[in-house]
DNA sequence: ATGGCTGACGCTGTCAGA
């Protein structure tokens, strides 16, 4: 079972590349982010020609979440307001939409596009502090539940220094804060892993270049994409990896697809060795 | 080299992203 998350700024503008990647890779599970279009002009016809169901959560502009599945989408929640009903900043927080999560093949699925934040001075650093806040509420939910979990998205945060291509320039810059990376930290409550550090535990492997600077072709890039399994789904994972190629075509998104290879559910001989 | 691209909206510029 392949999993994966893009952030594809803008659906419309990047469906070709899209639909050919999916057609290629075979991918079960498709989590976008940065969509940027309203439910209605959302291209489902698109996902649901090639046989794949689609759960979207949209606004004009901006943002936007999307999952596009093989297998049934169950439960589908949309914000936090349905897990996180008693904050009164989960309404506020999910007026912008950053939060898709559904059951499939028994597995929570939970899409995130993290707020950027834009700089550590302003109103929009203290917005993905709370958003990152709620998030862990959010999660607490599911992971008390023991629900198989994968949370993938956008996050927005390079976790540690060799997430980035050039650190020293970027101390204490956002998405590279002390301050988020110990709030993402919190919010996955300890258990939750980052799938693609167990394959690749060393440096120099990025999900985002900027457009500016020719960062692609010199390969300056950060990585903040990620894909978080719970315990149940990381003993069962085949793989994980960044694909480039779309990164590459013209006209591309800044991100790239990242990929999680899972064997799911567990055969019975494995959960009579676990037994 | 990180203020120097890209997309949406809607109009020839502005906002937001990361």
């Amino acid at each position: 079972m392949l999993i994966a998350t893009w952030n594809v700024n803008s659906i419309r503008s990047r469906i070709e590349h899209v639909k050919e990647w999916l057609i290629a890779k075979e991918v079960d599970v498709l989590c976008l982010q940065e969509t940027k279009t309203e439910d209605q002009f959302f291209p489902v016809e698109v996902f649901t020609n090639l046989g794949y169901e689609v759960s979207i959560s949209g606004q004009k502009s901006y943002n936007g979440v999307a999952i596009i599945s093989k297998l049934p989408i169950n439960d589908v929640n949309i914000g936090f307001n349905e897990i996180v009903s008693n904050d009164p900043d989960s309404t506020t927080l999910s007026e912008q939409k950053r939060i898709i999560s559904a059951s499939i093949n028994d597995i929570r699925i939970i899409n995130v596009y993290v707020p950027n934040g834009s700089s550590v001075q302003s109103e929009k650093f203290m917005y993905k502090q709370k958003w990152l806040e709620n998030l862990g509420i959010y999660l607490k939910k599911y992971i008390s539940n023991d629900s198989p979990i994968c949370l993938l998205g956008d996050f927005n945060i390079a976790p540690e220094d060799k997430d980035i291509h050039t650190p020293k320039n970027f101390i204490e810059k956002v998405m590279a804060t002390t301050k988020e990376r110990n709030l993402l930290k919190n919010a996955l409550g300890g258990k939750l892993e980052d799938v693609f550090r167990i394959f690749e535990p060393e440096g120099n492997n990025w999900t985002w270049w900027d457009y500016r600077h020719s960062a692609w072709e010199r390969n300056k890039g950060w990585r903040i994409d990620h894909i978080y399994l719970s315990e149940h789904i990381i003993s069962c994972s085949q793989g994980c990896w960044i694909d480039r190629e779309p990164r590459s075509k013209v006209k591309p998104s800044d991100h790239a697809p990242l990929v999680v290879d899972v064997s799911w559910p567990p055969s019975e001989n494995e959960n009579e060795f676990f037994l």
